[in-house]
DNA sequence: ATTTTGTATTCTGCATGCAAAATTGGATGT
DNA sequence: ACATCCAATTTTGCATGCAGAATACAAAAT
């Protein structure tokens, strides 16, 4: 008979309920179903999570740090509005985060690593060539977020990850020209084949520009007013 | 007699309570005073601070997220403690945010905010002479985050700030030797000139090195165990 | 002597109660 | 018609209460 010590089990989860507040809150707003601006009313949330509004009002709190409510006193929070000013200055922060994490990725990621980023990239490929945009954007979501999970940098994940989940809503407004769209592709293209390389001068540079066009794509569809 | 519109006063301070608290609660962190490892009893501290539980557990749900304190379910919450992988981590995220820094600084700062940074250069400088290393710390912080503060992007001020607290203790560590501490001040002044000249080339390279450098400091003071 | 087991105590996590501030809706006055 | 004011209602912010989990500690067993 095995020694009770050596059988391994899973752990039985046990979730804190203000976290799992958190998550689904945080789900409603990245999601976009909770329109910037959106009063949090801390009873009708609670009652529609069933929980109380004490584990209610943590999450809360903790969304405020992340940037993605707005905490007004006395009257309690609101989906953060997005600032383009904010929306820009946060792309930048991205890129220089994003040029670090594919110069550690060029060195730290393994070949299956990248064998899955390729699968993603021609995944979305297929989505544009389609002219599915949304599975477009579910991909490109993807394929940005495991390079700089393959960094190897935890913060660095953590880090984008935060400021990714703040921009999101306003990307989808981005790359909105057939044209933009492509030349995206055409970027995409030759960051997998520096990545592939493990070129990572080249794939630093690539990701700066990168998000330079789409910092330009976004500021540009957020200070036009026909971003309806 | 002025309208009573156009009179400007200051606003009376009506801040939350977990706000102060989490402030308060920082300060014992960063400070050092509250040692990484430290539980954090909810009870005792809201007598400490004069406040209830519930808004001390909020601040302690926002320095969670900030990564100050580490929370275990069932068990509260400690003092996160430094794991040195994890201040690698962060300092590396640092020395691209700080390399930003630099570049948009030299963009956007006016002449009066170098003529501020050139001033705490100084006093810096004086503290190196006398070998005050506590008041050559403070102006050294006060130097990067003026830095970044005057680089114009507030999101990038504000994720740069969040990181240095995580690690501030760990920096007391760092500059050990008389001759690293030499060598920062050189780095330091070359800094200086290439913000004055406002080469953004320059100072993007010379920021990269500079944290570079203090990194390898750090790691190097933390995996002796020397560090007593 | 060391480990195990049972029990008392402490502490966290969450729900709820209450006072103060904010919002709402309508009445009043201009 | 519009703005202003005031009471009624709602909502937030905070304190407190309570159940259950974790910890500490002592007694029992190996």
């Amino acid at each position: 008979m095995a020694d009770i010590a050596t059988v391994q089990v899973p752990q039985i989860a046990r979730r804190p309920l203000h976290e799992e507040a958190a998550d689904r809150l945080r789900e409603l707003i990245v999601q976009g179903r909770l329109v910037p601006g959106t009063r949090l009313n801390e009873r009708l949330l609670s009652v529609q999570f069933g929980v109380s509004r004490t584990p209610l009002r943590e999450a809360i709190k903790l969304l405020a740090a992340e940037g993605l409510v707005e905490l007004l006193p006395n009257r309690g929070a609101i989906v953060a509005r997005i600032d383009p000013t904010r929306v820009g200055e946060i792309l930048a922060v991205m890129g220089v985060l994003e040029a670090l994490a594919g110069e550690l990725a060029c060195r730290n990621a393994t070949d299956a690593h990248l064998r899955e980023i390729r699968a993603l990239h021609y995944e979305m490929l297929a989505m544009h060539a389609r002219g599915d945009l949304a599975g477009y954007f579910k991909f490109n979501q993807a394929i940005h977020l495991k390079l700089v999970k393959y960094s190897g940098n935890a913060v660095l994940y953590q880090v984008y990850r935060q400021l990714n989940a703040s921009v999101r809503q306003a990307r989808y407004m981005a790359n909105l020209t057939r044209q933009r769209w492509d030349a995206a592709m055409r970027e995409h293209d030759e960051i997998i084949a520096a990545l592939d390389a493990r070129d990572s001068a080249r794939l630093k540079a690539l990701l700066s520009d990168h998000l330079t066009h789409k910092l330009a794509s976004v500021i540009g569809a957020l200070s036009s007013p026909a971003a309806a």
